[in-house]
Formats: C-alpha cells, structure tokens, sequence
RNA sequence: UGGGGCGUAGCCAAGCGGUAAGGCACCGGGUUUUGAUCCCGGCAUGCGCAGGUUCGAAUCCUGCCGCCCCAGCCA
C-alpha cells in the first residue's frame, strides 16, 4: 500500500474539531447528497472523500442521500450507479436515504410556514416571477399575490397537492424580502407544481419541494451536523438557516411523525451548511452537460469508457480507489477555486500501482529476436519475482526459448545519443536471463529490420559466473513460442488541451478532444499475465500499469488497459 | 453606491503577530538486472498592489487591483 501522507491540515477539519473539542457536537453526521441525475466523477470524489473522511475521522456517521426533488431528470438506474461508486471508493454509508423519504415531513413544514403567515401562494407565471424578481442591481417588487390571508393560503395549497392546478399554475413562496441584496431571499420559491412521474414516489405527488427548502430540512432530520456543499450554495446558506429556523422541526416534533410511524427514528438537528471549492482537472472536463454529449455523441464507447472522469470510467482504466482517495487528501480543502494538474493525479495511481502490482513482461510493440547460439529445442522455465522490492508478494514462473519477441523500440541501426538499449555489435541485458550480444540484423526487400540474431552469453545467466556484470541497458521480452497474443489499449488523456472546457472564441471542447486519447493494438503477454482475473494491475516493465479490462478480459483473449505509463525521463529529454 | 466569496512558487496547499511546511512539476547527483522505484540536494529575501499599526506583519487596519459565483417554478 502506497505511504500515507499526514493529513493536511484544513479549515473544514478545524471547525470540526473545534466542535468536537468543545463538546459542541460530541457525534459528527455528515451525509453526501448527490441528485441523481447522471454518474458520478472525479470531482464528485473530493465531496465524498470529505463527506465520508470527515465523519469517520471523527467517529462520526456519514449517509448516501439522494437529493432527489426534481422527478424527470432522476433515474433508478443513476442511483444504483451511485451506490455502486460510492461503495467503490471505499465507503460505506450509514443510512441510505432519499430527500423524497421526507416528502410528508416537508409538506406539514411548508404548511406550517403559511399558517405562520411565512409563506404564500402566488399566482405569477415563471416569466412574471422573473420580472418581480429585479436584477442584481435593482431590488424586486412584491407579488400582487403577497398578502393573501392564511386561509386562503392554506386552503389553496392544499388544493395545490391534490392536483387541482396545472403544472406552473401556483408556487409557494417563502415571504421573505424582495428588496435582499441577495437574490436568493427574494421571495424564493419552495414548491412548484410538477405533474410528473417520480423514481421513487411515483404519482404520489402533483408538487415537489424546491432544493433550497428540501436539502437543508432533510440535513436537519437526519440529525447532520455539518453540511458540506460547494462554493456556489454560499449565498444561499442564509436561506439555509433561514428555512431551518423557520419551520423548527426540533420544537415541532409533530411534523416529523411520519418519519417515526415508519419505523425511522429522528432527532433533527440545527445544522451548519460549509462551502468548499470543488477540485476541477486539466486535461479533462467534469460538467455534466459535456460529459453526456460525449457519451450521446459517441466521441467515447460510454460513462465508463476508461478515457472520462467519471468513477466509472476511472475504474475501467484501472485507476485504483486509494489512489483516488490520497490524491483528493493530498489536494487538501480550500475555498480557493483550483485547477489541478492531471499529473498530481497519475503521481498518485504510480505511487499506488507501484507497491502492490506485480510485475509482468509484455510487449506492444514485437520484433523477432533469435538467440542463435541455444539449442533449436531449448525452452526453459525460470522462477522470476512478482515484485523487485516485496518478496511476500512471491514469484511466477516464466517460460523463456531461443525465440523471442523485444521491443522494436529497443533496438535501433543508428542509435540517437545517451542510448542504452540494442545496437549491432551491442551488449544488453535481457531481463532475468543474462546479457545478449547482437551478431547480426536481418532486414527483409524494403530494409526493414524483421530479425536480430543474438547470443547469449551464458556466464551472466543467474547462476552463471559473471551475473552481475554491467551493461547500460536492460530490456523486456517474452517468449515468441509461450506468449498469449492480448488486446492492449493505449489511452492518454481524453484532450489535448490544459482547459478543455474553456470554450473561448466560439470554439467548442470538443475541438480539444484528444485524438490519440485510445489506441488499440495486438501485443504478446507472458502466460503468467494472460491469467489476470478482470480489474487485476499488472505493471507491465518498462511500459507502464495496465489492467486486465473489466468486462472484455477473459484469460483466452486477454485485453489490457494501460492505465497510466511509467514515468520515463528518456522519452523526455529526447524529446 | 446589488449581494456573496477568493488572491502564498508553473499547479495544489500549510501558515491563525515571532521571521515562508508539504506534495506534484522542474533541475542536478547517487543506487539500480525496469531510462521505473528508492535516496540525496536545488527550486518564494517572498505571500495581488500601495500605505499604516508594531520591536517584529503573509498574518492586524485602510485604500486600491484582479478573479469566481448569484437574476430556474434546476441542484
């Protein structure tokens, strides 16, 4: 397991602390209240990582609440993906709850607000809404439908859930102040009529709760005590406390009753919504309108093709959740936005990988290498470790013959300088045999080099004289004769550009996209890899991470993702 | 003369009146049967700018400047 960095230190886990340390809030809650409208990614994981760290730092609990207030734009299918990412990251919730669990409780509230003359019916239209409403610099005006008795009120927003009027027919409104410097106080809507089928609730309910007045409520039921959100829910934190206070569920237990007949038990608290800035990435985009075009457009194979951002997809391309998890804990928290370096990321799956992937030998790229002084027959099987540093993680047997498949790339005529692979009349180590000389370079009608005859010189096998002599390079092989054809897929990072979303000059992101983000090619795997269960890593050497795909692989026809390369300070200053 | 936030190295980020942590990146060097890993060293006389308070300021005060968010019956 990769070294676990002290955690650093941030303003969220001061406040916590503080709380604890003063006895304020002895049993930290927190939830992660995703809607869900669409997978989770990258970003989504600083929140959780938050949410879920945070309460189990503190021996606190945290619950997976789906913020699902807005039917048509929620599917059963997102919130199994959900569950399915959450878990996948390493979590476990406490309570799995859905806001529309609360639906009656928010309904007798908002009740409540009218009868205390806090809330009213309106009849305004959006567009009208709009008008009274100001801009941000000129205040708004009152509804018409401001002042309305609370009978009336009451009555016509009970006629509102049973269905009498139209969608956008009626809002409820919280009357609060239209003159606020802060748009959100200006008489904000809390239920809006939706004739619409629910994921959960199906045709219960002709009107749904607003976000503003929904998610700080379902915080207070479900007894959290800090509430983190991003920094865009800032301004609105004062319609949070506001909505909190105002209905008061902790000296209003009635209104939870529904809640308690079904058998959940409920102690609401006063809860403290806390914004942090969300955690964007070069190299990739993370809002959800492009990430479904480009799964809608087919410019990649799905949420979970191994080039997005989603969870999913960090998955398929074998990024591991501790790598996840230590790079978002490594970024910190901060109320700084932040564009961070893809590379930070990659630096944390290499440090991952790196610990606990066993090593294997493939190659992507064949040339034929003949070892011309063995046997025609010789075929051997050497003992060969799974790691170079762990011993526990033991040892894989190895097949190695005369013929062999290299990288083409290790080889080359006219060698560029520094270097330190095969060249004619060259020395160089193969990997676990013993140091090969080339004799001679056969190329076929068009020049190509097809061949390399070699002799291995045998005092430098392992249990030769000279093992341990020096060459300045040491490359890869496999065993033409033994090795497993595979499927490899290169993927790089899904643009090109450092901000992809930027969109400036009426150019679009997907211009950004990176052509050569996914490359497929055929290559040779020693048998001892072609057996990987699917989601297995594999450091191929010298090439980098790969993992055996999680639903293409089977160990017949084996097909790898490259997950990330290995850091390759050649390939740098020869550029 | 709308409201709310944020400015510390190329990218993150700690710092909470006592003289700029750490990570990534980058640059040197060492070890190495992976040009990997690992190890050592370097990398802000400086904290958006200008003033002020103080023995002492990234930290406190004042004024500027820059960037982000808000006018859904979305979340």
């Amino acid at each position: 397991m990769a070294s676990e960095t002290a955690p650093t230190q941030h303003f969220i886990r001061q406040i916590v602390r503080e709380d604890v340390d003063s006895g304020a809030q002895p049993v930290i809650r927190t939830r992660f209240p995703p809607e869900p409208n669409g997978h989770l990614h990258i970003g989504h994981a600083k929140a959780i990582c938050l949410d879920f760290g945070i309460a189990a730092e503190f021996g606190g609990m945290c619950n997976l609440r789906l913020d699902d207030t807005n039917p048509g734009k929620e599917l059963p299918e997102f919130v199994r993906g959900i569950q399915d990412d959450v878990h996948w990251l390493g979590f476990e919730w406490a309570e799995l709850r859905h806001a529309s669990d609360y639906f009656e409780v928010f309904y007798r509230a908002a009740e409540k607000l009218v009868c205390d003359g806090v809330a009213y019916v309106d009849d305004l239209d959006a567009g009208q809404v709009r008008e009274f409403r100001g801009t941000l610099t000129e205040p708004g005006r009152n509804s018409p439908f401001r002042e309305r008795g609370v009978d009336e009120n009451l009555d016509l927003f009970r006629r509102m859930r049973a269905g009498e009027f139209g969608d956008g027919e009626k809002t409820l409104r919280a009357k609060i102040d239209m003159a606020s410097g802060n748009i959100n106080l200006r008489d904000p809507a809390i239920y809006r009529i939706r004739k619409q089928t629910h994921q959960n609730t199906g045709d219960r309910w002709p009107i749904y709760p607003m976000y503003d007045f929904a998610h700080c409520l379902s915080d207070a039921i479900e007894g959290i005590t800090h509430s983190f959100c991003t920094l865009e829910f800032e301004d609105h934190r004062p319609l949070y406390d506001w909505f909190v206070d105002h209905v008061d569920l902790a000296g209003h237990l009635e209104l939870v009753q529904p809640l308690l007949d079904a058998g959940m038990p409920c102690a609401p608290s006063k809860p403290r919504q806390i914004e942090f800035a969300r955690g964007n990435l070069t190299y990739t985009v993370m809002s959800k309108r492009k990430l479904t075009e480009l799964v809608n457009e087919g410019r990649v194979s799905g949420w979970d093709d191994p080039r997005m951002p989603t969870l999913s997809g960090a998955r398929r391309r074998g990024f591991p959740p501790e790598a996840l998890r230590s790079f978002w804990e490594r970024m910190g928290v901060s109320k700084q936005n932040s564009n961070i370096d893809f590379g930070v990321l990659e630096a944390c799956v290499r440090e991952e990988l790196d610990a606990r992937a066993h090593r294997r030998m493939a190659v992507t790229e064949p040339l034929k290498l003949v070892l011309a002084n063995l046997p025609e027959t010789h075929e051997e099987i050497v003992e060969f470790p799974n790691h170079p540093k762990d011993e526990s993680l033991g040892t894989r047997a190895l097949p190695f013959s005369r013929t062999l498949w290299i990288e083409r790339g290790d080889f080359a005529e006219v060698p560029p300088k520094g270097f330190k692979r095969l060249v004619p009349e060259g020395e160089v180590r193969l990997r676990g045999i013993g140091i090969i000389r080339c004799d001679a370079v056969i190329k076929d009608g068009q020049g190509e080099v097809v061949e390399l005859h070699c002799s291995l010189d045998p005092a430098t096998r392992p249990e030769g004289t000279e093992t341990n002599r020096k060459v300045k390079g040491t490359i890869h092989w496999v065993s033409a004769a033994h090795a497993i054809e595979a499927e490899i897929r290169l993927f790089d990072r899904l643009f090109d550009t450092e901000n992809p979303g930027e969109e400036k000059d009426g150019t679009s992101f997907k211009d950004n996209l990176n052509p050569d983000a996914k490359r497929v090619i055929r290559g040779y795997v020693e048998p001892a890899a072609a057996e990987a269960a699917p989601e297995r890593h594999w450091q191929f050497e010298r090439l980098g991470y790969f993992v055996a795909d999680r639903h293409d692989h089977t160990p017949e026809k084996p097909v790898f993702n490259r997950t990330v390369s290995l850091r390759d300070t050649w390939a740098r200053k020869s550029r």
